[in-house]
RNA sequence: AGGCCCUUAGCUCAGUUGGCUAGAGCGCCACCUUGACACGGUGGAGGUCAGCGGUUCGAGCCCGCUAGGGCCUACCA
């Protein structure tokens, strides 16, 4: 039987076979076709050094969601994925090979070391791409492309030299950021601050002519052997006659300006004395630059004491430097105070070496000029910031960006293509030049710098589709439609790809940008090694399958933080088994002719298919609308709650009379299969996007004309299965259902026992509705009979439910204080909402100003109150 | 220091232009092995929507203040 599914639902054994089965059809490759209405993304690509974690998994799955939906609903759609080649992260990893062989880098120079990581990246650089399959994600893995690939290189030149013949890349020698551990200049933002228990020192500074001693407050103290001046306020009384004379550096015996300089010191903070470094600290370098004082460097790019710094100190290392420091100080009687200090220390967010602040020569993006038009982007909505909030953020940042340092003193990365000849002029230029266009010299040597690895991230929406050379992939998908990414790199991605896309194609690389939530445990604790309460997707891929992780992610994807307890997976999975199991007792009632032959005659239908069809509608409307605003949550929430609450819970169960042919005529059973087959198809189709491999499980099975549900249209709201009455009168009978359910539970009788029902109305039609189901309320009530407008006896319980005042007749009569006091409290709820609602309605401003819709409710539901009051205290 | 955000059931969170009788999942309690499913079914308990004040016929939602928490940017001799 090759239409049973098996009784539990076990997703290791399809959802590899189902990927295989896809790639091989090629659903994931999108026509080469300018005609047909497109939709395209590109893959905020991983590093190539990347495991699969949370993050990787929930970016991939709301862009596999997107990707799946608008390739449903008719786009030809394209996701081009690739990888980054991570300068700085790959470069660590390899270094770290080769430690292991207890060689560094430097054994083996720049050229082997350039080979090395060639050969790891073939090896293991695909070790991602590996995993993203098994989330299901639909990407053309034909154009993958890589940051470091050929087309994409020949993107980067083509800017490096476009923006340095614009005047918009510069060389100059500059304080930036230096980290000694992976000996490079980084950039600003790569710089993470943090608090830290530290010290501070009070150090005596003699002056040169005089036994006054001026005291300067310092964390760290290893600088001051590069200290070239002193710098007190200009105004402050207290210093103001020093300025212009001269100290005395302790340990060096170098003598110090002293100079006023309003903007470095601050009257009201420590001693109002500044000791000033300029070649290791930024402030300090500004000031130098003001007051026109020498430079020093006293740190070198390893973190080690120079010569400049003493024979004593010359290669120490700077903390080792500072204990020596202070010891000298101690002897010398100037360290006049140590004391606890709290303030924040930079560090290289990719190795948490404390970075050193270096004078050094480097390349820089003037990037004022690209941040502008940038910025308009954003305001005239050329591109949308999803959630909004952002937005703030953004113009914060951009309006007060400041120059990008895009070289690195790395191997592995985009040589910068630049060329000094053997007379020191600088050429730029895509390929190497024969001679130096200036002098003619022909000894050319390149810049040996990398560039950033953000420099061709930044270029990634349009390198990748070929750019600069103008493509059919350029001219069809690009602008790509939206980005998704996690909040944490709008600067150092999303930010910088506006601004290069702007520049070099005229076009924002995306109209729309949905920022999503960074993945916690449970208790809101960022996931780390080192806590161990790291959530490995792929363990969870194994243990409940990718759709439960998939739906998981995609529920929570709103909000900054993404609380992730293995408890909700688990609670997606039982989901996915609910779904298994619906579909199994579906498919059991399908037979072959049926599959062939669907479609349903909506006006044969009777209400309870009628209903279904409309809360079907409804719900494929909700998930459209949802999707389009980027609410994953919203459509998933939908779709789990209509398949489970109202198809599994309530039409299941009140197809089952007909269904089963325990009522109605053979042609009722064939519209009821029908139905139930048309309802699971198309909510397996909206639920698709969200779950991919179970969905096709199924629909494989129920003979769908597409090879492959994920090119089986999506559904789309049609107003005419809209039915209002049917959802009305629907809505009553689980409402009455309910209430019949919760007096047998609450009286004390068993689940079996049964009772007689009397339902009243005014109206024929309704009347006549509850005699044809009186059969279903039977059922699903469990009653012995229903009675419509019969005379109820009076020592039966009343109730009023939804418009409909009904009665149960009870075998016996159970009164317990209980129940007593639970009707009493349900009647005192009642009055008092009666209360509040007689107020309102006596309100002439509130009949006046409230819109008519709900001063009718209003006054609807003042009547049933009124009715169930009097109902409830006659079951006293 | 500037900016952004959060505070709703035991836990984690929804609640879009003010109309709510405030929802969901998980957890909890009771009952039920009914022929799709115990990864299930039925029923239930649980909230002065952080506090105060204002606008409004009407505030969880808008405005102001207070308290607590988080994030970003800048800086910290």
């Amino acid at each position: 039987m090759p239409d049973e599914l098996p009784t539990r639902y076990n997703p290791a054994d399809f959802e590899q076979r189902l990927y295989q089965f896809w790639e091989k059809g090629q659903f994931f490759t999108p026509l080469v076709d300018r005609d047909r209405p497109k939709f395209s993304i590109v893959i905020p690509p991983p590093n190539v050094t990347g495991r699969l974690h949370i993050g990787h998994a929930l970016v991939n799955t709301l862009q596999d969601i997107l990707v799946r939906w608008k390739r449903m609903s008719g786009f030809n759609t394209l996701w081009l994925p690739g990888t980054d080649h991570a300068g700085i992260a790959t470069q660590m990893v390899v270094d770290r090979e080769l430690a292991k062989q207890g060689i560094s880098r430097f054994d083996l120079g720049r050229e082997k070391f350039v080979e090395k990581v060639w050969e790891w990246k073939e090896s293991y650089g695909n070790q991602i791409v590996d995993q993203l399959k098994r989330l299901g994600a639909s990407a053309d893995w034909t154009r993958s492309r890589f940051t470091l690939d050929e087309g994409l290189s020949h993107a980067v030149r083509h800017v490096f030299v476009r923006l340095y013949e614009e005047g918009l890349i510069y060389r100059a020698l500059a304080m930036v950021n230096w980290c000694p551990f992976c000996r490079t200049a980084i950039s600003d933002i790569e710089v993470e601050f943090r608090e830290q228990n530290s010290k501070i020192y009070e150090i005596d500074y003699p002056l040169a002519d005089s036994d006054r001693r001026l005291t300067v407050a310092t964390t760290r103290p290893e600088t001051m052997l590069g200290d070239t001046a002193l710098a007190v306020h200009p105004d402050d009384e207290r210093y103001r006659e020093l300025i212009g004379r001269e100290a005395v550096l302790p340990i060096a015996e170098r003598r110090l300006r002293i100079v006023g300089d309003p903007i470095l010191v601050d009257r009201e903070f420590g001693t109002g004395v500044v000791k000033v470094t300029p070649s290791h600290d930024k402030n300090d370098y500004e000031a130098g630059q003001r007051n026109n004082l020498p430079q020093l460097q006293v740190i070198d790019e390893t973190g080690r004491m120079t010569e400049a710094a003493g024979h004593d100190f010359a290669g120490l290392d700077r903390f080792d430097a500072r204990r020596k420091v202070l010891d000298r100080l101690r002897e010398m009687g100037l360290l006049r105070s140590t004391k606890d200090y709290v303030h924040s220390v930079g560090f290289h967010e990719r190795c948490d070496t404390i970075i050193e602040p270096m004078i050094s020569r480097q390349w820089f993006v003037r990037i004022e000029p690209l941040a502008r038009p940038a910025i308009d982007a954003v305001r005239s909505d050329a591109v949308r910031i999803t959630p909004q909030s952002w937005e703030a953020t953004y113009f914060n940042w951009m309006e007060n960006i400041y120059d990008w340092t895009i070289s690195r003193q790395l191997w592995w990365g985009h040589r910068i293509p630049a060329y000094y000849c053997a007379n020191g002029h600088t050429i730029v230029r895509e390929q190497e030049p024969a001679a130096c266009p200036d002098c003619g010299s022909t000894t050319i040597t390149q810049e040996t710098d990398v560039l950033d690895t953000w420099f061709s991230s930044a270029l990634w929406p349009f390198s990748t589709m070929g750019w600069p050379e103008n493509t059919l992939d350029y001219q069809i998908f690009y602008p790509t439609d939206v980005l998704i990414t996690g909040y944490d790199i709008l600067f150092f991605w999303v930010a910088r790809m506006i601004m290069m896309g702007l520049h070099f194609t005229g076009r924002a690389p995306f109209s729309a940008v949905f920022l999503h939530g960074l993945v916690r445990d449970e208790f809101g604790q960022k996931m780390s090694k080192v806590k161990g309460n790291v959530i490995d997707p792929l363990d969870i891929v194994g243990e409940y399958g990718a759709d439960a992780l998939r739906f998981t992610l995609a529920i929570f994807s709103v909000g900054r933080e993404i609380p992730l307890a293995k408890s909700r997976i688990q609670g997606y999975a039982a989901f996915a088994n609910k779904m298994w199991n619906a579909s199994r007792f579906a498919l059991m009632h399908i037979d072959t002719e049926l599959k062939s032959a669907k479609g349903i005659n909506r006006d044969e239908l009777r209400t309870v298919e009628r209903w279904i069809l409309s809360r079907l509608n409804s719900t494929t409307r909700d998930v459209n609308k949802a999707l389009s605003a980027f609410r994953f949550d919203e459509a998933s929430n939908a779709l789990y709650h209509f398949f489970w609450h109202e198809f599994c819970d309530w039409y299941i169960e009140m197809a089952k009379p007909v269904l089963l042919g325990r009522h109605g005529t053979e042609a009722d059973t064939r519209q009821s299969k029908r139905v139930l087959l048309e309802v699971l198809d198309r909510s397996l189709r909206l639920l698709h996007p969200f779950m991919p491999f179970i969905t096709e499980e199924i629909w494989q099975k129920l003979g769908g004309v597409e090879p492959s549900i994920m090119v089986a249209p999506y559904p789309i709201a049609e107003d005419v299965l809209e039915d209002r009455e049917a959802e009305r009168l629907v809505s009553a009978v689980k409402a009455i259902a309910t209430v019949v359910r919760n007096v047998r539970a609450e009286r004390g009788f068993a689940p079996k026992d049964r009772f007689k029902l009397h339902i009243h109305t005014e109206q024929p039609r309704d009347a006549n509705f509850f005699t044809e189901y009186a059969y279903l309320l039977k059922e699903l009530a469990r009653l012995t009979e229903l009675v419509v407008n019969g005379e109820p006896p009076a020592g039966a319980v009343h109730d009023v439910v939804e418009g409909f005042a009904i009665s149960i007749e009870l075998p016996e009569k159970v009164v317990t204080p209980e129940q007593i006091e639970r009707t009493q409290r349900e009647i005192e709820k009642c009055r008092k909402e009666l209360t509040s609602l007689e107020a309102k309605l006596a309100n002439a401003q509130f009949i006046q100003n409230a819109p008519r819709p709900v001063v009718e409710q209003a006054q609807a539901r003042h009547a049933e109150l009124r009715a169930r009051i009097e109902k409830l205290m006659q079951n006293q």
